[in-house]
DNA sequence: CCGAAATGTCTATTAATATAGACAACAATA
DNA sequence: TATTGTTGTCTATATTAATAGACATTTCGG
């Protein structure tokens, strides 16, 4: 198991970057469980190779984070190492998901529009371009912690009061079901991982560099007509998405 | 749509690798396709408010990805776009998956081994720690280009000659089948994105920085006994994963 | 064939990143 | 309380990243 940690110079990422990636990912792997703590900086400078104050940095910008907490002559002890594991399925819906993880989920939303239908939206939720749609930005929240932030688009022909039921509900579902539509399956998704622009990470208060998971799904009542298309962009630290078939 | 194209300092991605992703994510979106080349220099420079020479180390980079190529006095030409369509269901496999996409596929043997199963894999499989099981290391590659890297753990009771039909055939499927399993189905997959480390840059020929897409699965026979455990990386500015549920 | 528009190359300067070493401050413990 | 092992802070230096400007070279269209 012992992978050898290993850094890359003149990558255009500093290493203190690579290394704070690394011990992050070190964490959430629960390498450091049995003491809760991360090794001592000269420790790690010796293991990635490079000077004790390079480990700082990484080790700095980890507490900005508020995944570490340094304490002077005792080291660095770990706050927080969860990975949120997030099911993908045909009934995915995000408070259910998370069932337990954690204490409190929370939807907000950010924006809303009505528009005319174009292109890919238009496709996926097969009505002609042009046709109305209501455009819904959220942001998905665990114990406070921003988690995904997405994009969704609802035909306004058969739910146009989708705005409004979603500030009064704060659920997807309940909004859903209050203009009559009981059930939604999820017909199809697509994934795609890049780095976050600037304003994910505005968002979802990543630090930058990180790295979003982009889902693109389609929605469906239980006779198969699309009911909302959504682009979801999760904090892909925070999540691990887990694939029911 | 056209998104502010921003870019972060101080924050240990350099400038030019942040342009570099943002270009040849453009560049996959088509933003580019009216005229097949990306923006003259200047004009990227004034888009992402940088000088020209650090938006010249972007375009180096991509060039040095076979992704772009620059000619003087013409511009900067687009050599390539597509992202790869990766099925994932309860029938996934790489070659079939590919149907069309590519004109060919190929899956090569790095290493192999035998070990005793432990934690996660004998976990996954279902067999008493300890119990021997089968390691395959494979890169797979589509036109020549690689795609994704897995490391397969399959229990060495039941399919001892793995390695060797693996090394005749070329694919898992048909090794399967040569040991009498006639099919198969992934019964979970979990996906989390991350930075490549040192092994996989070298193993997907990516630049350092880029992102993988980590896939732990599990395939099953009919009756539901798991027969491999497997954990591949794809490199994520090639692939869209498709979920069919 | 000239000029506009593009990339290529060079020098110089500033800012950010990384290394190196020394020592202070604090915590736990023998 | 003295020692050991930690993190915190400081100075100094070298390397890399980014900016700035000037000008050469190439392509293409009028």
């Amino acid at each position: 198991m012992n992978a050898k940690k290993a850094v890359e110079r003149q990558t255009g990422v500093a290493l203190w970057r690579q290394i704070a990636d690394l011990i992050r990912l070190s964490i959430s792997n629960g390498d450091y469980d049995q003491t809760g703590m991360v090794p001592p900086e000269i420790v790690l400078a010796a293991q990635f190779g490079v000077n004790r104050h390079t480990v700082r940095s990484a080790l700095a910008a980890l507490a900005d984070e508020g995944l570490v907490q340094a304490i002077q002559g005792r080291g660095t002890i770990i706050q927080r190492k969860e990975r949120l594991s997030f099911p993908i399925s045909r009934r995915t819906r995000f408070s259910q998901g998370l069932g337990g993880q954690a204490r409190e989920t929370e939807a907000k939303l950010l924006a809303q529009a009505v528009l005319p239908a174009a292109g890919e939206v238009a496709a996926g939720l097969k009505i002609p371009p042009g046709a109305s749609c209501i455009q819904l930005d959220l942001v998905s929240s665990a114990d406070g912690r921003p988690v995904s932030c997405s994009t969704s688009f609802f035909p306004q022909g058969r739910f146009p009061a989708m705005a409004e039921e979603f500030e009064r509900l704060h659920s997807i579902t309940k909004a859903f079901m209050a203009q009559g539509l009981v059930d939604y399956v999820r017909v199809s998704t697509e994934l795609v991982a890049r780095h976050a622009d600037a304003a994910e990470l505005a968002l979802l208060r990543l630090s930058p560099g990180a790295i979003v998971i982009e889902a693109t799904a389609i929605n469906a009542d239980p006779e198969g007509v699309p009911v909302q298309f959504s682009r979801t962009r999760f904090a892909a630290d925070r999540v691990k998405l887990k694939i029911d078939t």
